[in-house]
DNA sequence: TTATTTTATGAACAATGTTCAGTATTTTTA
DNA sequence: TAAAAATACTGAACATTGTTCATAAAATAA
C-alpha cells in the first residue's frame, strides 16, 4: 500500500520535472505532452495515468517555481543592506527572475487555469509572489518606521500591479526597449511609489530618502 | 487595376469583420480560420489568399479595435468635469472596455506577435493605450496647472503600468474580488499616484484635491 | 506456474494551422 | 461570341497537439 504511492508519487516527479526543464529552457510553446514524455522517458499516454490532462501537471509547477523565485531573490539580496535598498533589491531580482525565464511568467500571470485542482490556492502564491518575496523587508521597514503601517498595504498593492504591468509589456513585447532600460524604469517607477509615502509630512522630508540611494544605481 | 484593389480590400474586410465579431462575442479561444471563414461566408483555404497567416489577420483588428477602446472612452466620459474627475473616468472607461472584451485584452497584451508585418506600430498603438485615450485631459491637467509638466511623463507611466498590472490579475482570474471591488482598487491606486504628485510643495495642499472627490465615488 | 490486477503503450480521433492541386469563375483575346 | 488565359475559390491532405481507448507488458497474487 505504502510502495504503491511512493512509486506514484516518484514517477509524478519525473513528469513535473520534466515539464520545468521544457518550460525553463524551451519556453511554454515546447511544452506539449509528447515532448513531456519523451523527457520523463515514457510515451505521452502514460502521462495521463497519472495527471487529468496537461494543464494540471502544467500548474503544478507553479509551487515549484515559486520556490525557485523566492530563493532567486534571497541569493541576489541577501548582501544588500537591510530596509529601503533590499527592497528595492529584491524587486529588481524578481523582475529578473521571470525575464530569465519568461515562460515561468506566462504560466504564473497569462495561462488559462481551466480546471486546475485548486485554482485558489496557485492563484493566491502567484498573485502575492511580489510581496511575499519582499515579506521580510516590508516588516523590516516598517518596524524600523522606514514605512508607516497604515501605508504599506497600499504600497505594497501599488509595486506589485506597476511591476507586474511593467513586465508584462517587457515580456510580451509591447515595448522595444533593452534590458537596462527596463531596470532604469523599474527603479524609477518604483522610487516614485516608495517617495510618494515619506514619512513626516513634508516632501522629501521623510525617512526613506529614495532620491540619494537613486544616484548610485548602475545597471548590471 | 483599381478594381482589384477595391474588390480585394473589400473580402479582407469581410474576413476582418469577421474577425472582429468573433473574438468579441467568443473571445479568443474561437477565433481560428475555420470559424472565421465561415462567418465570412467563404472557405478557411480562401483566408489565405488574403492574408499570410491568421497571425497576419487577427492582429489587423488591433488598429480598429483601439478606435473602438478610444470611442467608448469618449461616450462614458464627455458628461465628467474636465480635470482629474474625467481622468479618472478615462482610466475606469479604459478598464471596462477590456473587461467587456476580454478577448481583446489577450490581443493587445498576451498574445504572441509573432511574425506581424509592422509589429512596430501595432505595439506602440498597443502599449500607449491607455496613455492616448486620456491625452486630451492629461493636457488639460497640465495646461490649467493641475498636473506639472515634468512630472506628467512619470505620472502616466506609473499609472499604465499599474492599470494594466491590475487588469492583468483580474482579466486573467489571478484574483478572485468581484468586478465592483476592481473598480475600487482602480480608483484607489489611480488616486495615490496622483496624490503623490500634487503641486505646491506640501502634502494634501496641492490643486489635485483627489481625497475630496474620492468620498463621492460610487461604482456601477 | 497460472490467474489477476496494474501499468505502459501505440493507434486513433478531434481540433487547428497550413499547403496545394484541381475546379469554378471571371476576364481577356481572337 | 467562343476559346483561352488569368484569377478566385475550394476540399483534400498533411502536420501538430490534446485526449481516449483497447490491448500489450509487467507486476502481483493464487
Amino acid at each position: 500500500m505504502k510502495n504503491k504511492e511512493i512509486q506514484e508519487q516518484r514517477i509524478k516527479g519525473y513528469f513535473l520535472q520534466a515539464t520545468k526543464d521544457l518550460l525553463k529552457s524551451e519556453g511554454l510553446q515546447s511544452v506539449n505532452v509528447r515532448n513531456i514524455a519523451d523527457r520523463a522517458g515514457y510515451s505521452y499516454a502514460t502521462l495521463y495515468n497519472y495527471f487529468k490532462d496537461i494543464n494540471d501537471l502544467v500548474f503544478l509547477c507553479v509551487y515549484d517555481f515559486y520556490g525557485e523565485c523566492e530563493q532567486h531573490v534571497r541569493e541576489h539580496t541577501k548582501r544588500q543592506e537591510r530596509g529601503i535598498k533590499r527592497l528595492r533589491a529584491s524587486i529588481r531580482a524578481y523582475v529578473d527572475f521571470f525575464v530569465q525565464y519568461p515562460g515561468i511568467f506566462s504560466l504564473f500571470f497569462m495561462e488559462n487555469l481551466g480546471s486546475f485542482k485548486d485554482k485558489g490556492r496557485a492563484t493566491e502564491i502567484i498573485s502575492f509572489s511580489l510581496d511575499k518575496v519582499c515579506e521580510e523587508e516590508w516588516n523590516y521597514c516598517v518596524s524600523k518606521g522606514i514605512l508607516q503601517v497604515e501605508q504599506v498595504e497600499l504600497i505594497k498593492s501599488q509595486i506589485r500591479h506597476a511591476t507586474l504591468g511593467l513586465l508584462m509589456l517587457y515580456i510580451n513585447q509591447r515595448v522595444s526597449f533593452p534590458y537596462t532600460e527596463l531596470i532604469n524604469r523599474l527603479y524609477l517607477q518604483t522610487n516614485a511609489i516608495l517617495e510618494s509615502c515619506s514619512p513626516g509630512g513634508g516632501r522629501d522630508g521623510g525617512g526613506v530618502s529614495v532620491h540619494n540611494s537613486l544616484i548610485s544605481i548602475k545597471v548590471k
